[in-house]
RNA sequence: GCGCCAGUAGCUCAGCAGGAUAGAGCAGCAGCCUUCUAAGCUGCGGGUCAGGGGUUCGAAUCCCUUCUGGCGUGCCA
């Protein structure tokens, strides 16, 4: 918000001056004190299109400008540099107005309501939820929240595979632990299979409830029998651990029901119309390369099966059909594959391909001792997302996943997350946040808290940790937007450990709660305790909990 | 082979979309609790931003190229 109000301030000056200003110029927080609490490269990015050096024009700049009182100095430096020192009563006002904005501080319309429809996790419904699906989760939902927080209109949906061949081997492996279960010798369990034990627990539970009925239907009623029951008990996991980790779904969104409504024959016709399908095979193609995809794509097998590719490209268009103008996808590390054929389609189609957005999230590796912990998914030896969260805990989970940018590997150090110390930065943040609790209990007991928080304690806060939290306080708003804009969730984590950071270094520093001076303690409470409302904001935004003692 | 992503301190990573002398945390060393939570604070050391070219007032950031690692390259999903 600073930032915003020096831009602006530039701008008047510009126009009273008479100087030209169309190329973007910036206004940045510098990297050392010594370049003031704001600068601007105004000068030298408007110097071409003045024809004058960047240094005059600077020098003409800040006549002007060093007479606005909230500037305690405003001075040229390096090539034509613009360096602001800000007054401490103008921080002051800054923070009046955050403190005043109470709950709604950073919230914003910056979005104006977009429409954004963010897909992702849609895992196969063919076993529990893995380490890469629960990065997923925490990186899609925060990155939701975020959105709505600033004023775009974002809905969350899981697309469930519903209907696909994975499903099938999914009940055929059911099958054979069900048949193993009753003693039949099934030899040597089929590689393509799922090994995983949760095989073996659904085929314990179903045959608790129906033993040897299963057998007695025919082959074809059997498997569509085990394909209904371990889909709704596998979905039923996964809907299970995604609520352990406080995240919820707009919409789930079946594949199968998207079928039964007829939008694959839809999108096969779409495709036909638009001229860029052919046979070849015995099998339906689709023309991708005239779209810039490097081979051609089926879209139906010879055996007459359609491939994921269809009814995923027909949700797709059913999010566009609702309205929606940005379509996020958040992939894992092995889909990229898959994006020049769904852009082609896009603009085989006639829809703007940037419309659609894919995110790509690298893989996690899980380090134990220093070891990495070997997951295999054929041999079912996954880490679940379960597991994760009963080992580390969902704040300490869903801190790691979004401390990181998408497309970068994410090293999990699992003991670094269970442990509660210094070392781990989610205790460091939700520390500080205790922390101010204690003290504005600590305030109450003495009576020291007042009924109201008045204005004019604000002159008293003057000291440069001060107004650094202040300030520190007003990107807030920025950086929201900038995280939506960018997708960058991962910039939250940061912001909040240094904030933390600024609060334990205030605190060990100087004394907030004092009898003896009243109005200087009621000033650093107003400040710590809006400190405290921001740093909720933003553990809520990660959807992490703000425990007020630890 | 081709495509996508990455390479920044011993380790894990930031770096505000081109800005000034590249930053944190951890690990290492030295200090700070009769005082609002020591799950904390203070100080010290640590860099060929993978290598090389280019673009310009200015590059870790943009372009080209080489090297290294991960992933992809199914009528799987």
């Amino acid at each position: 918000m600073i930032k915003e109000i020096i831009h602006a301030h530039l701008l008047e000056t510009l126009d009273k001056l008479g100087i030209f200003h169309e190329k973007e110029f910036s206004v940045e927080i510098p990297n050392m004190v010594e370049h003031g609490d704001y600068s601007t490269n105004c000068a030298m990015i408007l110097a071409k299109e003045n024809k004058k050096a960047p240094k005059a024009l600077a020098e003409d700049l800040i006549k002007t400008l060093k007479k606005n009182k909230d500037y305690k100095k405003v001075e040229i430096a390096g090539p034509g540099f613009i360096n602001f020192y800000l007054s401490a009563a103008f921080f002051q006002r800054i923070f009046w107005e955050i403190y005043k904005t109470g709950v709604n501080f950073s919230s914003s319309d910056s979005g104006k309501g977009e429409k954004i429809l963010i897909e992702f996790i849609s895992a196969n419904p063919t076993g529990p939820l893995n380490i890469v699906n629960a990065r997923a989760a925490a990186f899609g939902d925060t990155l939701y929240r975020v959105m709505n927080r600033v004023g775009y209109a974002p809905a969350r949906e899981f697309y469930i595979n519903d209907a696909g061949n994975q499903v099938d081997i999914l009940a055929e492996s059911l099958e054979l632990r069900l048949r193993e279960l009753h003693g039949e010798n099934i030899g040597e369990f089929p590689y393509e299979a799922y090994h995983g034990e949760y095989v073996k627990h659904l085929a314990q539970k179903l045959n608790a409830t129906e033993g040897v009925r299963v057998f007695m239907m025919t082959e074809k009623d059997r498997m569509e029998h085990l394909k209904e029951f371990a889909l709704a008990e596998i979905l039923e996991m996964q809907r299970n651990s995604l609520e352990r980790f406080d995240v919820v779904f707009d919409g789930w969104v079946s594949e199968k029901t998207l079928r039964a409504e007829g939008v694959v024959e839809e999108v096969l016709s779409y495709l036909t119309e638009a001229d860029c399908t052919f046979e070849k095979d015995d099998a339906i193609w689709f023309a991708s390369t005239n779209f810039g995809d490097d081979k051609d794509r089926v879209l139906m097998k010879s055996d007459g099966s359609i491939t994921y590719f269809v009814p995923d490209l027909a949700y797709h268009l059913t999010k566009i059909q609702r309205g929606f103008t940005t379509l996020i996808d958040i992939f894992g590390p092995d889909h990229h594959g898959y994006v020049p054929r769904i852009k082609a389609a896009f603009r085989a189609l006639g829809y703007d391909e940037d419309m659609l957005e894919i995110i790509f999230l690298q893989q996690v590796n899980l380090f134990e001792s220093g070891e990495r912990v070997k997951m295999s998914k054929r041999a079912g030896k996954i880490v679940t997302m379960d597991d994760l969260i009963s080992v580390v805990g969902k704040d300490a989970a869903r801190y790691f996943f979004i401390a990181r940018k998408a497309n970068a590997h994410l090293n999990f150090d699992l003991e670094l997350a269970m442990q509660q110390n210094n070392e781990n930065p989610v205790y460091y943040c939700q520390y500080a946040h205790a922390r101010i609790c204690s003290i504005i209990k600590k305030a109450k007991k003495e009576k020291i808290w007042p009924k109201h928080f008045k204005k004019e304690f604000l002159s008293k806060l003057n000291k440069t940790e001060e107004l650094a939290i202040i300030q520190k306080l007003s990107d807030l708003p920025e950086l929201l937007t900038l995280i939506a804009i960018h997708r960058e969730p991962h910039r939250l984590t940061t912001y909040l450990e240094e904030l933390s950071a600024m609060v334990h270094k205030y605190y060990a520093r100087y004394k907030i709660v004092s009898p003896k001076s009243k109005d200087l303690s009621r000033a650093r409470l107003m400040l710590l305790d809006t400190v405290k409302k921001t740093m909720v904001i933003v553990f809520d935004l990660m959807g992490i909990s703000a425990p007020e003692k630890m």
